[in-house]
DNA sequence: GTCTATATTCCGATAGAC
DNA sequence: GTCTATCGGAATATAGAC
């Protein structure tokens, strides 16, 4: 602590946009969009509000900065996940696996608010969902061929469904692990994160795999 | 059209507090809780302001009441579906659609704002959950119950997060049947509601029972 | 790029007439 | 029970100094 101790305001300069980003993905996630305002993103990330007009523009180009801030790297895994499953006879374990990877990898690198914020505007159907959605349902396509070979004769809208509702829960369980850990039962403390994913992917592989008596259709 | 036609202001009296509830219910489902103001929800009920204080106190009473207004529905019709069911070897596609039918109940009787919004409390994770989450989950130890002599030799925790990831599918179908008929596909027109809700009782099906393979834990 | 100061609108909540 | 009027404060956004 010398001289320079409490000169901290030049040397944060490029930074307080990552800051401003962090937080926002932070408040937003644990309180709702709608419930977080600028000033409270200002004072968590230690700067003014003029900062975040400068940067973002709007409370809404916040939004889309924290969206956009991890949105490459999942796009960037379920590619490359994709590109590493072998071209057919693959299992529904190993599809779930591979669809539940790239959200663990985002929550390994301490996306988990970030997580949440997305199932959060998913659940609300509102606004900032579709720039979101397209990158995100962007490589489904690819899924779903896969998913076609594994349940020949299921319509393509039944597996689309499928897959959608596969992200859903997988969004709802790793965007608040503690939350999940925390519901089921008193004896949950030693449920550790990889044990949680595990079951994820139980139940992801059960909804892309379809029921298991072979069900009628109407 | 007579001499009372523009003389309503006395008769809307006691219908006040529903018309409330009702346009509560509609904005806080599409915009979020946080972001829809007091004065929005007067508009829209064609009210004023001090009309919600008056009778829920605070926003937060509002939302409460709400909630409160299509909860008992809820579980009223799993404890009579719970009823119905055989005491013992109940398949899990039987059991599935005992647990989707009182939320597709309630979507019938025009409460799908409803379920949105308890969908959207329940992925935002932070006020006002512990109310719904206690009436809700109230029952799922019965439910839990048939699972385990559907699956025995399973962790009763994981019957529990199977039944977690079922209600969060069934939430975030019901809540938006427009917005899932949206996104599959151009050729979506023609899937009806009971369709729709076949498909998610194939997939709640599949998650009540578990994945296939009969996967090794760890 | 950063910050203080401010403009303007809107918020939740209340008081008091009817 | 319903309404108008209003309070105190907080919201987004901007202007302009540094």
């Amino acid at each position: 602590m010398g001289t320079e101790a409490a000169r901290v305001p030049a040397a944060r300069g490029a930074a307080t946009e990552q800051r401003l980003i962090a937080a926002a993905e932070r408040l937003f996630a644990e309180h709702g969009v709608g419930a977080v305002s600028l000033r409270t993103v200002m004072q968590a990330a230690q700067t003014n509000v003029a900062a975040i007009h400068y940067h973002f523009g709007s409370k809404e180009g916040l939004l889309d900065a924290v969206l956009r801030s991890r949105l490459g790297q999942v796009t960037g895994e379920r590619t490359a996940m994709l590109r590493e499953s072998p071209g057919k006879d693959v299992t529904a374990g190993e599809l779930a696996r591979a669809f539940v990877q790239p959200v663990v990898a985002v929550l390994e690198s301490g996306g988990e608010c970030w997580i949440r914020l997305v199932g959060q505007l998913l659940a609300t159907g509102g606004d900032g969902l579709d720039a979101i959605a397209e990158s995100f349902f962007e490589r489904n396509a690819a899924f779903v061929e896969q998913l076609d070979r594994l349940s020949p004769g299921v319509p393509r809208r039944t597996l689309d469904f499928r897959l959608s509702q596969a992200m859903t829960v997988t969004l709802n369980v790793l965007g608040d692990v503690g939350r999940t850990r925390r519901l089921h039962g008193p004896d949950a403390a030693d449920w550790t994160t990889g044990q949680i994913v595990d079951d994820l992917v139980d139940v992801v592989t059960s909804v892309l795999a379809g029921p298991p008596g072979a069900r009628r259709r109407k």
